[in-house]
DNA sequence: CGCCTTTGACCAGCGC
DNA sequence: GCGCTGGTCAAAGGCG
């Protein structure tokens, strides 16, 4: 899907490797094995060349099939992911009255197997065969869309002085947080639209951050006994306000309907992923956020908001 | 040109 | 002090 590279490192080459690799193998454990028919068929694919070709859409394989007819040659998958290409070409029949000064013209079997890489779609294979060349295409399926992003849970919101120590999600364990809001926050994946994921996010991540916004300030109306609470939270001008979301994605980025400039990237400890860290773009707005993949749950993606927007959010944003 | 990432440098806090 | 960690800055470069 990817075609940016085309160096060693290009999906077809990788294809072809793997390709290659099997021959082989097939060859030096049937040569230790000493199968007979085994030796037979590591010699008929090493006897019968082909070209494999990828196309934006498929897989081309072009094999030569000299003197055989289309109902000689037989196209068929095995074991969900290995194409097999075989036919047979037997001698013709001896008439009376001949015989053969030379026989050097090939006879026997011809096959070669080939490992369909993962985007390959089995159930499109279509062979042609023409003046002894055989030519299988193996469509590709689309690439597999990025599942869509759920936020399941709300992590939990709380509120610190701007000079006290920062506490991070990485460490402390979610019981550490104030989870006064986790319960009005909790999605369930069914709730999510299929249709259309991401105002969904925008919407509660919005709606988050509207409260954010009225923190301390005129009419929160949102419901739910412990925001309450917090409205309640002294020194508002001093403090900032964190909320923190998990959500289930394969993609860091998500549209929350804000624009952001990321300002720097560190490694998390003990974690293979990354915490990028983000501003917004909007002039003068000071809000903040931090995504990482949570370390304990690749599958999941954590996002820290800080701050409240001095503005709207951005309209005609994203999709 | 405007806006974005990338990335090393820098800095503050903390534990030893 | 030193090393480690987390957070930020800013120069440089990418890209439409
Ligand atoms: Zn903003």
């Amino acid at each position: 899907m990817d075609f940016r590279f085309m160096g060693l490192d290009s999906p077809l080459l990788n294809t072809v490797h793997q390709i290659m690799d099997l021959t082989d193998d097939n060859v030096d454990k049937n040569l230790n094995a000493a199968s007979r028919t085994y030796v037979k068929d590591a010699k008929a694919m090493a006897l019968t060349p082909a070209d494999v070709k990828e196309y934006p859409k498929s897989y081309v394989f072009v094999i030569d099939m000299p003197g055989l007819k289309s109902g000689d040659i037989k196209v068929q998958v095995e074991d969900e992911n290995v194409l097999l290409i075989s036919g047979e070409r037997k001698r013709e029949e001896e008439k009376e009255g001949s015989k053969y000064l030379r026989m050097e013209r090939r006879v026997g079997k011809f096959m070669r197997k080939f490992v369909l890489p993962e985007n390959a779609d089995t159930d499109s294979i279509s062979a042609v065969c023409q003046d002894g060349v055989l030519t299988v295409t193996v469509h590709k399926l689309p690439p597999p869309e990025p599942k869509k992003p759920k936020t399941i849970e709300f992590i939990g919101r709380y509120h610190t002085r701007m000079t006290d120590k920062t506490p991070t999600i990485s460490d402390s364990p979610d019981e550490d947080w104030s989870v006064e809001l986790s319960e009005y926050l909790k999605f369930d994946d069914d709730q999510w639209p299929d249709d259309d994921p991401k105002s969904f996010v925008s919407d509660h991540v919005l709606n988050t951050n509207e409260v954010v916004g009225n923190f301390g300030g005129s009419g929160s109306q949102v419901e739910g006994s412990s925001s309450r609470e917090l409205i309640n939270a002294p020194a508002p001008e001093v403090e900032e306000l964190r909320v923190a979301f998990k959500t289930k994605s394969e993609v860091e980025i998500l549209n929350d309907g804000y624009r952001w400039r990321k300002y720097g990237k560190k490694t998390v400890k003990n974690s293979p992923h990354p915490r990028n860290y983000y501003r917004c773009s909007a002039d003068r707005c000071p809000v903040k956020k931090r995504v990482e993949r949570d370390r304990v749950d690749p599958r999941y993606v954590i996002t820290t908001y800080e701050g409240k927007h001095t503005h709207l959010v951005p309209n005609n944003f994203g999709n």
